[in-house]
DNA sequence: TTGTAGGCGTTATCAG
DNA sequence: CTGATAACGCCTACAA
């Protein structure tokens, strides 16, 4: 662990002077004799370069970050499987931050951007505040949102459609004759939590179906939240014949409270997740549920930011990821298992 | 996107010298009239420190590299989110390597170290080479191993114990009266694989049970390897009543393959995961698998190196986290679940 | 082809 | 208390 060599310990020991060094290592011309001097003493010495001092110098550091909202969350951690092997080949480093959706953290994060660290952000941010938006807008790098943001933010943007995704899983429902379909939503003034309790009731509207505040329970994106909501709709509602989780992960705390409660998924109650995370094809029983491509979404947010770095200025662009509906046997009975249908 | 204000903008602007904004912008004692002045000016430009010129000077990036075998693996993940708000806590900023088992691409990451991008390293190989030895020994930034390395190695080592791990499963199983327990492991020279090979055939002797190489099948650490094995296990001894899994990965393959062959779990067919990873919990039977804190393991490691990076040299340090064999229902039968035995 | 020197943005030393 | 000034390690004109 002692102190690294420099170019200038190198330059010393091959009796030449840093500039070769520094040619030398970069490629530059250079005399052949020179080149081989320098190198051995590289090698000799156990040389790496700096990265530091080059960022300082040429004002890159070959550094993204993904800033996510909850490192326990699935959903991210699969956007993060796609993220992390695109930068790589592009030879970025990947900084990771989880900011557990506190606003405060996130404008954080927006704010380090500033110190340049890295060169570019991915950051999924489930609130959208004017600071927010005040921030993105005065970014010292580019960033990529996965979400969404008001038209206009100067910032490239990839997003789910989460109002057709609900769509699709109450027309799912309906069609198997389900008619007292619950929602359980996470926090309304999150950007997804608005979408998703918004397309429900839109969605119950095109199937026929009245919206009943009753059906409606509102807790937060974890298991545990899942479950008392769950618990507290059942109680107000126990004839319910299907459950909408705004994500899996909610749903998989209604598959706990349905199992205690004794009633039989999806035989007295339906349930469909959201984001069709590995945890839904293994659960039991498995989980049917809307998948918004989290996978394609983190890809091409990579892409997008990869692309921006290396091309520089452009139009803020909108990739949008369309969503799938996975039906499992939470819905469709104990055989049929994995179907897929879009 | 602009060109971001320095110190010089500040102190040009403040009308005092860089090294006036420098005291001001770090808390140094300074005369009431130009702390005002300073600050009034960093206010005004949105003035953020630089990270990397920082780093360059005092050598010090407050970045950590988490280097893992597969981000696709959730026992590896479960480490990561101990890891993530440890280091944070500690404001360091973690950056995230998958290395994919490639021998290549772990030597890759300890080299870089030497780039001095990071203070220090967290890095759980599957294979210990010489050369990972060796370059052990010359890291230039303190280095903790999840994993076993050779004792007299000197870095900080987090070590499960999946012999006593594989011996509390193999127990397990005896105790529910089989006789004929296959195992399905990943490749031997993974320090995991030889070290889970050899603790079954010791489990085995323990219980009294004759070791039977048909009874074996090595594939890799993945689902779909998983799957394969088993079926080649199947088709070889048709009778074989349990199942002891490398990891959880593979067991969900096995999962697969004994439910496509019309084998019931656990009435046919006991099936053991190891890792107790979130797959476990929601698998369709869920799974029994032994517990080999990865989350323990995870923060014992970020801790260790915390330790390291503020106090220096001391002797390497070794931790060992214990095994505990999680009983679910692809063991212990329909009514039970989530039984829990040391 | 090679060396000298300046600068990237900070911090820290040392006179004033 | 403050202002020059010299590092930190590297890259790159520019001059030799």
């Amino acid at each position: 662990m002692a102190d690294g060599p420099t170019i200038t310990t190198i330059a010393e020991r091959a009796g030449v002077s840093i500039a070769s060094v520094s040619r030398v290592l970069n490629g530059l011309p250079t005399r052949q004799e020179t080149v081989r001097k320098v190198m051995a003493a590289a090698d000799e010495l156990g040389y790496v370069r700096n990265a530091v001092a080059r960022s300082l110098k040429s004002r890159r550091t070959h550094q993204v970050a993904f800033a996510m909202a909850d490192i326990g969350n699935p959903a991210y951690l699969a956007m993060l499987r796609e993220i992390q092997p695109v930068l790589k080949a592009a030879g970025y480093r990947l900084v990771l931050h989880s900011t557990d959706a506190v606003a405060a953290d996130e404008i954080d994060v927006l704010h380090s951007l500033g110190e340049r660290y890295v060169d570019g952000l991915i950051m999924s941010p489930l609130r959208v505040t004017e600071t927010h938006l005040r921030m993105l807008a005065t970014a010292r790098a580019p960033v990529v949102i996965i979400g969404s943001v008001p038209d206009g933010t100067p910032v490239d943007n990839v997003r789910a459609d989460s109002r057709t995704g609900v769509r699709l899983a109450i027309d799912h429902l309906h069609m198997l004759g389900r008619r007292r379909i619950g929602m359980v939503n996470g926090p309304l003034d999150t950007v997804p939590g608005a979408a998703r309790g918004a397309a429900y009731r839109e969605a119950l509207a095109a199937v026929g179906l009245p919206y009943e505040e009753k059906l409606v329970e509102i807790g937060d994106f974890y298991r545990a939240e899942g479950r008392r909501a769950v618990e507290t709709l059942l109680r107000r509602v126990p004839d319910i014949d299907a459950l909408m989780c705004a994500n899996d992960l909610i749903a998989l705390g209604a598959l706990d409270v349905l199992r205690a409660a004794g009633k039989r998924v999806p035989q007295d109650v339906a349930v469909v997740g959201m984001d069709d995370t590995d945890l839904a094809a293994a659960s039991w029983p498995s989980l049917t549920s809307v998948s918004l491509g989290s996978a394609e979404r983190g890809k091409a947010a990579a892409e997008l930011l990869l692309d921006r770095l290396q091309h520089g200025d452009r139009e803020p662009r909108l990739v949008t990821v369309l969503p799938r509906l996975v039906v499992r046997a939470s819905t469709a009975g104990e055989g049929s298992e994995g179907g897929r249908s879009s």
